[in-house]
DNA sequence: CATAGTGATATACTTTTGTATACTGATATA
DNA sequence: TATATCAGTATACAAAAGTATATCACTATG
C-alpha cells in the first residue's frame, strides 16, 4: 500500500475526454429551453403550420419567443420557411426531413425521463395529470 | 375538393401527446446549464471525487456552481456526497449506480450533435481543436 | 369606417443562470 | 507568525431566457 493514492492529481477534463463535450452541447442547445420540444413536436405531427397557428398549437408561447426560436431552428436546418403569395401574405412553417431525425433524441429523453420520474418522485405514467 | 382543409383548426399539442413532454423536461433539466454533464462525467470517469478535485477538474467552474450543481445531482439521485472524519474534514462525492444510467443519454445526444456537426458546419471531428 | 385576421417587431420588465471576488473556521506546514 | 488547504458561503453584478403588452402594415369582412 502507497499512500500515493491520496495524492495523486487528478487532471482536468479535457486530458481526458477533449473535445468530447462539444457536440454533446451541441444537441442540448437545440432541445434546451421552453419552447424548441413543443415547436418541433408540433411541426412534426402536423408537417406545416402557419404562424399564428404554432401560437394557438403551441400553448403559452409569445409571438416574441415563437418568432425568436423559429429563426433558431430554420438557421439549424431544422424547419424551412416559406413564403406564399397571397392576399394577406402567409408563411408556412414546415420540418424537413432532416428535423425528424431529432425523434431518436427525444425517444431516448422521454425513455430514461419517464424512469427518472419513477425513481426519484415514485410517479407512474398515470398520476401525471395531478402534476 | 373541399375549402375544409384550409380552414381546419388545428388542436393544441396537449390533446394529441397528452403528458408527453413532462418526462422529456425532466430528462432536459438534468442535463442542461454549462456544469452538469461535466460534473456527471467526471465523476463518472473518476468514481469518486473531493471538492477542490472537482474545481480543478471540472475547469472554470465557481464554488458557487459547484456547489449548487452537486446538491442539484444529489437530490436528484445521481451522486452522494460522505463526510469523512478527518482533519481537515474532507467531503467524498461519488456517482451512483443510477447516476451511471446517464450514459445512454449522454451518448444519444454526443450521436445526434456529432452529425448535426458535420450537417450545419460541415465540420468533422478533427476539426474541433479549432473552436 | 370599425373590427379582425395575417406575421411579426418594440419596449419594458422579471426570472434564471452564471461570473467575480472576498471571506469563513478549522488544521497543517514553513 | 505567515501562508496554504479543506469545503464551502456571501455579496454584487452581468447576461440570457422568458413574460406582458402594445404596435406595425396589410387585407378582408361587416
Amino acid at each position: 500500500m502507497e499512500t500515493k493514492e491520496s495524492t495523486e492529481i487528478k487532471a482536468p477534463l479535457k486530458e481526458h475526454f477533449g473535445n468530447y463535450m462539444v457536440p454533446v452541447r451541441d444537441a442540448l442547445e437545440i432541445f434546451s429551453g421552453k419552447w424548441k420540444i413543443p415547436i418541433i413536436t408540433a411541426l412534426n405531427f402536423y408537417e406545416s403550420c402557419g404562424f399564428k397557428e404554432l401560437e394557438r398549437i403551441v400553448e403559452g408561447i409569445t409571438p416574441k419567443m415563437l418568432s425568436k426560436e423559429l429563426k433558431f431552428l430554420e438557421e439549424n436546418l431544422l424547419i424551412t420557411r416559406k413564403v406564399e403569395d397571397t392576399r394577406p401574405v402567409t408563411i408556412t412553417y414546415s420540418i424537413t426531413e432532416y428535423g425528424k431525425t431529432c425523434r431518436s433524441v427525444m425517444s431516448e429523453l422521454y425513455r430514461w425521463g419517464t424512469e427518472h420520474r419513477k425513481k426519484v418522485f415514485n410517479i407512474e405514467g398515470e398520476a401525471w395529470e395531478s402534476c
